[in-house]
DNA sequence: CTTTTTACTGAAAGTCATTCGGTAAAGTTC
DNA sequence: GAACTTTACCGAATGACTTTCAGTAAAAAG
């Protein structure tokens, strides 16, 4: 019971695991998280430097499950930013119990600058102007972000006595599903409405 | 120091110390929130539930802040919707330590019904489906969430050895400005993107 | 004036993140 | 391969936080 004969931890581990209790739990406690790994609490802080730097770690795990090869900028811009967007989101969607957590992790920046690299390129390429590149990723990206905060925010119901009181909200509401594509429903419609918005700003 | 000649607490005094503290300090706690009210920890617990709720006040008291007549139905509706979204902002950007806190803090029914009707009383009477109109307000919302969270997202910044291996980026970031009209200048690019999507979705 | 309710205090319980000294195995050096 | 240094864990301890609960005295109600 001193050093272990191989390591227990490493932080890709140590990432993937803190994933895995955030989905499950809805938050993440360092005891929990040891648990998972069959270690001791104060383990954790040989291989970090506190619980930041562990949901930092859970958002580099995120990254890396967005299967880069989803998005090619050979194809044309507007269907390479839709497979971006939509592995960003299969992501997130598939950790939706984590989400609060990562929505404010800052990603490392070896990940950050290779994503932006690769999507400046390619709205480069398509003809935007230098200064509006950042610009449009960040804007996709809040809209990313702000979607995924949506997966896990609680359905909006239309009591009895509000049905009198906002009668063009019940009745758009009684037009949406409350399911999962409630979600997925905004999303396509927001995309879709970013990417003809963008089409008409490239310079021509 | 028993019971006070007068009151010193209510939710709306809460929420309001709550969203001050938060903005200055970047977190909430109790002690520090009592601190401001001039109470004790424990005396809070009269008045709510607990941490959740005061953090659902502080979002409640955002919303008062929106101003109502920002944004009147009778304008045209891509002016109405980009009023309602500018109103929005501003309120967020008011407050940006609490925005963290606020991103994932459900507001109370009877403030998200009244919002929501207006909306939908707008956007219905523009011409869009009813079943469109729940997934445009939310595709809108998760928009407006993303970029108060990118208000507080740490800025990307270019060291020396990225800039060979992500020139992209590099000529990018190089005409991005690093201020606050970084995010100002995503959120308009993404507003108009999303308004002008929306135009072409009107069934005529 | 008596009773009940209200709005606070203070102490205490339980959880959490983090630090630190100890320990034995693994790795390194000669 | 022996002596050392380093590594990767454990266990205990600290301090901060959220929340609960039994008082308490003023206010409000009857």
């Amino acid at each position: 019971m001193a050093r272990p004969r191989t390591p227990l931890l490493d932080r890709r581990r140590i990432g993937a695991a803190a994933l895995r209790i955030a989905d499950e739990q809805g938050t993440l406690t360092i005891p929990a998280l040891a648990r998972e790994l069959g270690v001791a609490p104060s383990a954790l802080y040989h291989h970090v430097s506190g619980r930041e730097e562990i949901i930092s770690l859970m958002r580099e795990e995120l990254a890396l499950e967005t299967d880069p090869a989803d998005w090619d900028s050979a194809q044309p811009w507007e269907q390479a930013l839709e497979a971006w967007a939509r592995s960003y989101r299969m992501a997130f969607a598939a950790h939706p119990g984590a989400v609060p957590l990562l929505a404010t992790a800052p990603l490392a920046e070896p990940f950050m600058h290779a994503m932006y690299e690769k999507v400046a390129e390619l709205l480069l390429t398509a003809g935007f102007a230098t200064g509006q590149v950042m610009p449009l990723i960040t804007a996709l990206e809040s809209f990313f972000l702000g979607s995924a905060l949506d997966l896990v925010a609680p359905p909006v119901m239309v009591s009895a006595v509000s049905r009198e009181t906002a009668p063009h909200l019940s009745a758009v509401l009684d037009n949406t599903p409350t399911d999962h594509r409630r979600a997925e429903l905004a999303f396509d419609i927001g995309l879709r409405a970013l990417l003809t918005g963008f089409r008409e700003l490239v310079p021509r």
